[in-house]
RNA sequence: GGCCCGGUAGUUCAGUUGGUUUAGAAUGCCAGCCUGUCACGCUGGAGGUCGAGGGUUCGAGCCCCUUCCGGGUCGCCA
């Protein structure tokens, strides 16, 4: 039977007891986090999100019936009072904060009592994740689960002093919005007074904020849900959390400055770790060219090289081929690789290589009188020599190539195939912390499959001023005014300055293959908006669960979110998603449909 | 939608070419004893639809098929 606290006041977490209490009575409360039963003496570890501290339950000082002390498990929630008394100096335990201390405890209220839970709460944990979902509140009892919403809950708190201090206004948007067909898939909401139609969850605040720039709010920001209907990965939710932000009369630089400030204060609290004053830039272009990825982990080498000049002229028919059909050839130079990596491994990432979309992998084998390689018979003595001097080739090293007519194919198995070397043969530094800019991204991407253009970071995003010739004469080189935050081979942030002009605009709608009635029916209010005065504007936007990830050493995102989905997309605490009954769907207008298989 | 991995006491796991009584171990749980433990100890006990369904077989935890659940990943995620 739970016990009421009546004028009991809890006076302290139980970690926060220390020398300075010896002496005093004090009344805490928690968890049983482990108890040690000497029959009549007995010892209780109680548990708050501070830590624990003990409590010594001897049957000689205790005021009261000792067989309550007795029926004590792990779990129970108790409220202890007693005297604070320092341990002597055998029986310190140095493992706890609260080591050198115990209470002597005179009284005991037993608030609630619990079952054996299903699994034990402690931070080494190997007990399936479906387990721990299914009860995530015993899981997020988990010291380590604690320290993890500590630390999401201190950089929102430092985001909103940062932004505020920097003349950011807080301001939140709708979440029942207008669809906007551009992107990931929408989770779509019911309208009951309107038959047929549909809110959308937002994937991004976008419009609104833009739309809070031509108010003449100046900055914004906000930590905003997300939605978006697509599968999920270990770094994906299908809600997830921005630090969302826009600024008016700003350029790109501005944007990074106010950001570079707000990462700097964020790693300088919470981990006590300085960062420069400026974060280093790289364009996308040498960010492709030198590690095949828009966000590369620049803690490890291995970078790639092209060899397209001197593959062109040779016998080796799929090398010159890519190169004639304006693709690539690139290579990694695995330094000392030939200790690491066997023929067979070469072969596994010969497999590797094509799940991505390559159609095979060269590779040579510098040993120390001869080349093992299945392509030097195709090459004359010359370009042997130019490649090995190109790629600073030295004995002991293994050369990887991979060829495509198209060079994105090139970039994009080099780049996985990198960090897939990268780390098998454990070239990343855990402790390093590298964080850059990834700027002048392209405007445009094709879509090979629908025979247009695609905007790279969405439609409003503005071209760099020397290249608006571009849109007219090659709009697929045009870059863009956009910057992407990667840390540790992480994209964490991403945003761009906006088109304010709507001559560009109207180009842009242009050149993405929309009509303007078809431009007026996605993003009208937007450009009617548009026409009653914007500043130039500008913004940004964190993945608050990602910055969180990095932070916490968290290699899945589910242990930043306190309520996560599976790959299912359902919760297994709750059981959402879940049929509802016909009423309501009557009252949303929609159909049964049982027949459906 | 594709590929890979996993599902056996509450939990984590073992379980040999398909064949040894009642499917084991550790831990947890329950009971008893214990005044200095902190992985407390000692003694005893309970605890299993082997994810589900079907098949092969004299015999299935093990082999085959289907299916459910979870993880990783490709596609997808402007």
């Amino acid at each position: 039977m739970a016990e009421m606290m009546t004028d009991w006041k809890r006076d302290m977490l139980c970690a926060e007891v220390s020398e300075q209490h010896i002496g005093q009575s004090v009344t805490m409360m928690g968890w049983v986090d482990n108890r040690r039963d000497f029959g009549s003496l007995i010892f209780v570890d109680l548990r708050d999100r501070s830590g624990l501290v003990q409590c010594v339950f001897d049957q000689a000082l205790f005021e009261g019936d000792f067989q309550k002390v007795e029926s004590i498990r792990n779990e129970f929630v108790l409220a202890v009072r007693g005297s604070v008394v320092l341990r002597s100096e055998d029986t310190i335990n140095p493992k706890l904060t609260t080591g050198t201390l115990e209470i002597k405890a005179k009284e005991v209220k037993i608030l609630s009592i619990a079952q054996t839970t299903p699994f034990y709460i402690e931070d080494d944990l190997h007990v399936r994740e479906e387990l721990r979902l299914q009860y995530r509140y015993l899981d997020l009892r988990r010291p380590v689960m604690q320290k993890n919403f500590i630390m999401r809950s201190k950089v929102a708190m430092l985001t909103r002093q940062y932004l505020t201090d920097n003349g950011f206004l807080e301001i939140e948007t709708p979440m029942l919005a207008k669809d906007a067909p551009e992107g990931a898939r929408e989770y779509l909401v019911p309208s009951r007074v309107q038959p047929g139609s549909f809110y959308a969850l937002p994937q991004s605040p976008q419009m609104f904020k833009q739309l809070l720039m031509v108010s003449g709010m100046d900055r914004y920001f906000q930590i905003v849900r997300c939605f978006r209907d697509e599968d999920l990965r270990a770094d994906r939710q299908p809600e997830f959390t921005q630090i969302d932000m826009e600024l008016s009369f700003v350029q790109t630089e501005d944007v990074m400055r106010v950001n570079e400030g707000l990462i700097r204060l964020i790693f300088q609290e919470a981990w006590g770790v300085t960062l420069p004053e400026r974060f280093p830039r790289m364009t996308y272009r040498e960010a492709m060219d030198r590690f095949g990825s828009d966000k590369p982990d620049t803690r490890f080498g291995l970078e790639l090289c092209d060899i397209s000049d001197i593959a062109a002229d040779a016998d080796f028919k799929v090398f010159a081929q890519s190169v004639k059909n304006g693709g690539s050839v690139r290579g990694i130079n695995v330094k000392g690789g030939a200790q690491h990596i066997a023929r067979r491994e070469l072969d596994g990432l010969v497999d590797f290589v094509k799940q991505f979309g390559a159609k095979g992998m060269a590779w040579i084998n510098v040993r120390e009188n001869e080349l093992q390689s299945p392509i030097v018979k195709f090459f004359t003595q010359e370009q042997i020599d130019a490649i090995l001097k190109k790629m600073d080739a030295h004995v002991g090293d293994i050369l990887m190539f991979v060829s495509d007519a198209d060079e994105n194919t090139v970039f994009d198995v080099l780049g996985r195939l990198r960090l897939e070397l990268g780390e098998r043969l454990g070239l990343i530094d855990q402790d390093k912390l590298d964080v850059l800019w990834i700027t002048e991204f392209p405007l445009f991407e094709y879509d090979a499959d629908a025979k247009r253009l695609n905007a790279k970071h969405h439609p409003f995003t503005a071209p760099m001023d020397e290249d608006i010739p571009l849109l007219d004469t090659d709009p697929c080189k045009t870059r863009a005014k956009a910057y992407d935050m990667v840390i540790n081979g992480m994209e964490v942030g991403g945003g761009s300055c906006r088109i304010h002009s709507q001559e560009l605009q109207k180009k842009m709608f242009g050149l993405l293959g929309y009509s303007t009635d078809e431009a007026w029916e996605r993003f009208g209010f937007l450009l009617e908006a548009f026409k009653y005065g914007v500043p130039p504007h500008g913004g940004l936007a964190f993945g608050f669960d990602r910055l969180t990830m990095i932070l916490c050493h968290s290699t899945s995102i589910r242990d930043v979110i306190a309520f996560p989905k599976v790959q299912s997309a359902s919760c297994l605490l709750t059981g959402a998603p879940a049929p509802v009954d016909e009423k309501q769907l009557r009252e949303l207008h929609m159909q049964c449909t049982n027949d459906e298989q």
